[in-house]
RNA sequence: GGGUAGUUAGCUCAGCUGGUAGAGCAUUCGCUUGACGUGCGAAAGGCCACAGGUUCGAAUCCUGUACUACCCACCA
């Protein structure tokens, strides 16, 4: 029985929603052991739906809980009616919104992103991100979402950032990803740049700057500039104040003013006079020869404004005109030939590299094409005019500036007119700063910049006019609402015309539906528009791209502005010269070892390999059993224990065979395969008996897809292979080889290391050691002779100290190229000396300098132990881990990585450096991975020349991250790819539920890269197995109560477990759905939520009624069918309503019309089921009349209120299942206090739908 | 400039296979001992934006107009 009282949803809520959890009924592979659970029947059918991914890091809104009461309702309804449901829940990382969120609150703690470091900070950003999203997830739970949430997952866990950057690398095979520069939208705040969906747009009121670049030679173009006015060429007759028509007007109007009197003509100054004193009026130049003076007769009027506009209106319409208020200017100032153009950015002027106009406009006709010497601020400079038909005449003055640096239209018009408009002019950092293109404004931000200039064009007489009241729209950062900068930069790209071409014909050939229909021409436009898809962002948090470069890479502006890249010391002038330096895929390359693979024959492989190896890190030389006489299988023995994948190898003679054997069987990628003399694979056939196997086996074929750089050594005058061979047999097979030919005697018997080919050391020298580094300790000092310790007390060399320093220069080998210093006396004197004799550039480095050893310095340590006797037994007299005062040895540590760091990018390859015997330790501990502890017994002595080797050549990866678009992008992919098994089974999902005010962000996005997985992964999958879903449902937005989007700042948000906790969990989600149809915004507000409560609380009510009227049937009426039963007219009215009813909703549920149907079961169980048909029966049920006399006691009584009473408890129920996936708790809570069969399922979510 | 949606009761909205309009809230009146006042019964309130067309019949389909909201692009 239900207890009294109205619904109390909070207690049922919580044990309601414990029972299922602790069942484990959210799980697709749930299996009840009731016969009549829906989880039991026979070849279900799978339902998924992967829900979108809320903030890791927030609290869950309105928006997210709407979203699930309309997906947990289908996967409800859905399990009801038999099929296998799996709601995938997941957590979104939120790229660069957490990376700002998770900064804030480092700062709270006094903390900084800098400090932290890259790992830390991620791994910090991590924990955070994985707290809080116990809290979403909570709250998931408690809505009722009724998802896997063991399933649940996470966008930056392992197995998902594998596939994502998988991606990346099949894309970048696919040249569907590209590096290229583009102007890009850069947020000087962030520090990363945006794609455009990343941006929004404000409305703003700047202030609109009309200035002049003037012509240097006045009088030349200028007089050829014509004014045409509508079309015609004004001529005005002198004689009769009046145009040639006979009007005594000017054949344009200006502004609204028609009654102006011109009452000034003619060049010559015969009329002056009349003016004189009173004129406020314009003068027009109009052409070489005449000019108008027009003189404003209303007295009423703000003359200086009106004057204003009409000044504007006439800069804008006869551009060249000149112009002149006279008592506002001098009229000189005007008098100078020139272009005039409107911006409001005049300080990115500098970066123009050309004017542009329309095309059609008939003013600027004979300029189009040339090229002139104009005055700007920082003296002159030529430009170009060209025409293009983005430029609108009849927009400012019809001509514009093209800035292709920073304007992604202007970038579009120089693309166009590659020749006059290119190469682009950088005039701002990535700062947001003048750089050094912008002469003395240089430093200043943008604003400053602005504000400067201003003033500058005003008294150099540039500025025109200025138009405060003009407003336009500037793009900000969605993030953090700071102005978009756009500037030009080299990122990661995706193509995705292809893509797109493909995500529009699935839908429009209908494997993908979308509702509502208008959402449809939405996602189509979409899919025709064209964008450069920047997928790379200058952040930490998120997936680190999987590229790297040969050597340190960077960005730069040149002299002239032009932005370029550089990795190591290659300057990128175009896409071919990124081959080499760029290495895709989520291995580190500088891992990748060298592998020789040695053959039976010749001085290579006995001798060559294994001294190589020695001497080179990461080479290694696989050991064969039976060398002399190899087979496959002790090939394959040697190589077993190494990881070949995506290695480089070097095979030689039968090594050659062997590897490509072993390589094919084992599928392994390997990144550059070189073949020396690998003559048995094409020719000994015959000879070889001995190999037959090897040889037989061979399989060439799979060569070309395993192996991503082949090289085939061979000599010409080999005995067995001779250039014909070649070309006949082999090229034929491997015809993608590159082939190298040794033009000495048969090299590879020869026992000579230097002739050993000059290809070979590029290769080996990849993961080489390029950088010899040696390390000079300073000369004497008194304090040294003393014993005294001193870092940074700057003592000088003794009289020993020089003549060490003498006799060491003496010694040195002349190979070095450079020397390093540390700028203390000590050092820099030794330097200085050493170099007498090497002559070569002495560059000193802060880094370099001794440790500062705080308390310690100037003493000795017998000093320092009676001076600081606590500090100094903390330490040792060779090792001082815990100085209290000084630098810390981490310290040290860490400014010498960053040297060596620098060393490695700069370019030298033997540098001499002189420096402290602290520094050396540290450099020596770097180099050979020793602990302070066993570095401390080898201090170098004074002038003692230690050597190093260090890899200069490193693979550096790439410091960005991908777009969080991206991996959303594929979400089903990834999560249906997490556990063994979901991809077959669930991939595509039937639905994806969200917003529509994501449909362009995210749903299109999805389109356009799971159909690209799922294909890749399988190319035998049809167009209706690669799409990500079948259906898309957008439900429309939660507003508030007066239709405005709720938000935080504006505070009018509705708190949605404020609602549950008030009304019930039930009556919240009820009030998403009901009413309510797709794409449709509604709005929300508590009297809505109200009102379902109390439908609620009918519910409860009815059912209360209902259990407590059949109470006396026990079994009874569980087992008696319902033709054995005598319906009245009203029930049978009742039954056909509830079988309808059923029908009908089971319709609107399959055509995604969640809101009529909730309409319809609110309707029928209120309004007919409790207001009509249980009060029409009352009389028939009760037992007793109102005086307590026993009624309804005759047998035929007895059966009629059987009936009833077998009819209201069959309608309930099938109420209840109709509306569980509606009111989930409620119905759940009711169910279980039905009389029902022994195999009926043991929860309503389990029961059978009623159709 | 391109696109999408909307315009129905005082308010918020349903009604989209065409058959003289519905709900919630609000309003008015009445009802309280037996599931429920988070209720029951009743009432009032709409030429379904406008104009044409198709049709026996249009809120519903078509065309156009007006207004509103939103999205995309552009704004030198």
């Amino acid at each position: 029985m239900l207890p009294k009282g109205p619904y109390q949803p909070q207690s049922t809520e919580e044990e309601i929603l414990a029972f299922w959890l602790e069942n484990n009924f959210y799980s697709p592979e749930y299996k009840s052991e009731k016969k009549l659970s829906t989880s039991n029947q026979p070849d279900r059918e799978t339902f998924s739906i992967v829900l979108p991914p809320p903030n890791a890091n927030g609290n869950l809104h309105l928006g997210h809980m709407s979203g699930y009461a309309y997906q947990d309702l289908m996967g409800r309804y859905n399990r009801m009616k038999g099929k296998k449901v799996l709601l995938l829940p997941g957590k979104d990382h939120a790229g660069i919104l957490t990376e700002v969120v998770f900064e804030k609150e480092l700062e709270k703690e006094g903390l900084s992103k800098k400090a932290l470091g890259r790992e830390e900070f991620y791994k910090r950003c991590y924990d955070f991100c994985i707290k809080n999203s116990e809290n979403a997830r909570r709250q998931e739970k408690n809505i009722g979402l009724s998802a896997d949430f063991d399933r649940e997952l996470f966008t930056l866990e392992p197995k998902i950032v594998d596939e994502v950057l998988k991606a990346f690398e099949l894309m970048y095979e696919d040249k569907l990803v590209y590096r290229d520069k583009r102007i890009i939208n850069w947020c000087p705040r962030c520090q990363s740049a945006l794609a455009d969906i990343d941006t929004e747009f404000k409305d703003s009121q700047s202030p609109f700057y009309y200035f002049k670049y003037a012509f240097t030679e006045p009088e030349t173009d200028a007089i050829r500039l014509k004014n045409e006015f509508n079309g015609k060429v004004i001529e005005w007759d002198f004689e009769r104040n009046s145009t040639k028509e006979g009007s005594d007007r000017l054949p344009f109007s200006f502004g609204n003013y028609q009654n102006f009197e011109i009452i000034g003509i003619g060049y010559g100054d015969e009329q002056k006079g009349k003016l004189s004193g009173k004129v406020i009026g314009i003068q027009m130049r109009l052409d070489k020869n005449f000019r108008l003076v027009v003189l404003n007769q209303e007295t009423e009027i703000d003359i200086k404004h009106e004057l204003d506009k009409i000044f504007l209106f006439e800069i804008q319409h006869y551009a060249g005109a000149h112009i002149i208020l006279f008592d506002e200017y001098s009229e000189d100032r005007f008098y100078t030939n020139g272009f005039i153009l409107g911006t409001v950015r005049p300080e990115t002027k500098f970066g123009d590299t050309a004017l542009a106009v329309d095309p059609d406009d008939k003013r600027y006709k004979e300029f189009v094409g040339k090229e002139f010497e104009v005055r700007t601020l920082l003296g002159t400079s030529k430009i170009n005019v060209i025409s293009d038909n983005a430029v609108d005449e009849s927009f400012g003055t019809g001509m514009v500036k093209v800035t292709p640096a920073h304007s992604p239209e202007d970038w579009d018009i120089a693309k166009r007119h590659p020749d006059e408009a290119f190469p682009e002019k950088q005039v701002i950092d990535f700062n947001g700063k003048m750089n050094h293109l912008a002469g003395k404004y240089q430093g200043l931000s943008v604003k400053e910049a602005r504000k400067a200039m201003l003033e500058d064009m005003k008294s150099a007489g540039m500025l025109v006019y200025l138009d405060e009241n003009y407003t336009n729209r500037i793009r900000i950062c969605e993030r953090c609402k700071y102005p978009i900068e756009p500037l030009i930069s080299y990122q990661w790209f995706v193509d995705t015309e292809p893509l797109k071409s493909e995500a529009k014909r699935l839908v429009e050939e209908g494997f993908t539906d979308i509702m509502p229909e208008g959402k449809k021409k939405t996602y189509m436009q979409w899919m025709e528009s064209k964008e450069d898809w920047c997928i790379t962002r200058q952040l930490w948090w998120g997936y680190r791209v999987p590229v790297w470069y040969k050597g340190e890479h960077s960005q730069y502006i040149t002299e002239t502005g032009e932005v370029k890249e550089k990795i190591g010391d290659k300057i990128i002038n175009n896409p071919e010269d990124y081959n080499g330096l760029i290495y895709v895929g989520h291995d580190n390359p500088n891992s990748r070892k060298t592998y020789f693979i040695p053959g039976k024959h010749g001085y290579m492989s006995r001798k060559i390999f294994p001294e190589i190896a020695e001497k080179y890190p990461n080479t290694i030389t696989v050991q064969v059993e039976n060398i002399d006489e190899p087979s496959q299988e002790d090939y394959a023995n040697g190589l077993k224990d190494y990881d070949l994948k995506n290695s480089v190898i070097i095979a030689h003679s039968m090594g050659c065979p062997a590897i490509i054997n072993y390589i094919s069987e084992n599928n392994t990628p390997i990144e550059k395969l070189v073949l020396i003399a690998p003559k048995l694979i094409f020719k000994e056939k015959d000879r070889a008996k001995r190999y037959t196997k090897m040889l037989e086996d061979l399989r060439l074929d799979k060569l070309e897809t395993l192996v991503k750089e082949l090289v085939i050594i061979y000599s010409d005058n080999d005995e067995h292979v001779t250039l014909e061979d070649i070309s006949e047999s082999i090229k034929k097979q491997l015809p993608y080889a590159k082939y190298v030919l040794q033009k000495d005697a048969d090299h590879f018997a020869t026992p000579e290391l230097d002739i050993f080919p000059e290809y070979l050391w590029e290769v080996i020298k990849d993961n080489g050691n390029q950088l010899n580094i040696s390390v000079l300790r300073h000369g004497e000092t008194e304090y040294n002779k003393l014993g005294k310790f001193h870092g940074i007390t700057d003592i000088e060399l003794n009289e020993t100290g020089r003549e060490q320093a003498h006799e060491a220069k003496e010694k040195l080998g002349a190979h070095y190229d450079v020397i390093i210093s540390s700028p203390l006396k000590r050092a820099r004197q030794t330097a200085e000396i050493v170099n007498e004799k090497l002559g070569l550039k002495i560059i000193e480095n802060d880094l370099l300098k001794e440790r500062d050893f705080g308390n310690l310095e100037g003493l000795t340590w017998e000093e320092f132990s009676e001076q600081y006797p606590n500090e100094a037994s903390k330490n040792h007299i060779d090792f001082q881990p815990e100085l209290e005062k000084g630098e810390r040895i981490e310290d040290v540590e860490k400014r010498l990585r960053e040297f060596i760091n620098w060393l490695k990018t700069s370019g030298y390859k033997n540098p001499l450096i002189v420096t402290h015997a602290g520094v050396i330790r540290v450099i020596e501990r770097k180099l050979n991975n020793l602990t302070p502890e066993q570095s401390r017994e080898n201090d170098p002595k004074n002038l003692e020349l230690r050597n190093y080797k260090l890899s200069a050549a490193e693979w550096v990866q790439d410091e960005d991250v991908l777009d969080t678009w991206f991996s959303s992008g594929q979400w089903p992919y990834l999560t249906l790819m997490v556990k063994e098994g979901d991809f077959n089974e669930f991939y595509p999902s039937q639905v994806m539920e969200t917003g529509w005010d994501i449909l362009l962000f995210w749903v299109t996005r999805m389109m356009l890269l799971n159909p690209y997985r799922a294909k890749k992964l399988n190319p035998k999958r049809t167009d209706e197995q690669i799409v990500p879903f079948k259906s898309v449902y957008l439900h429309g937005l939660v507003l508030d109560k007066n239709g405005i989007k709720m938000s935080k700042s504006k505070g009018n948000g509705i708190d949605p477990f404020e609602m549950m906790q008030k009304y019930g969990t039930d009556a919240l989600r009820y009030s998403f759905i009901k009413g309510n149809s797709a794409g449709q915004n509604y709005r929300l507000y508590e009297e809505k939520v109200s009102s379902n409560r109390n439908f609620c609380n009918k519910i409860w009510n009815a059912s209360k009624f209902v259990l407590f009227n059949i109470e006396d049937c026990g079994e009874k009426l569980i087992n008696t069918n319902q033709t054995e039963l005598n319906f009245t007219q009203e029930d049978k009215d009742m039954l056909e309503q509830i079988d309808k009813l059923a029908v009908e909703t089971t319709r609107r549920l399959d055509e995604f019309k969640f809101g009529i149907a909730a309409d319809e079961l609110y309707e029928s169980f209120w309004h007919y089921f409790a207001d009509v048909y249980l009060e029409k029966i009352k009389t028939r049920l009760y037992t007793k009349d109102r005086d307590g006399n026993a009624i309804n006691t005759s047998e035929e009584e007895m059966k009629s209120r059987f009936s009833a009473q077998w009819l209201i408890l069959y309608s309930l129920e099938t109420y209840l299942k109709l509306l569980h996936p509606f009111i989930p708790f409620l119905t759940e809570k009711i169910w279980q206090s039905l009389p029902k069969r022994e195999e009926e399922s043991e929860s309503i979510m389990y029961s059978e739908w009623p159709v």
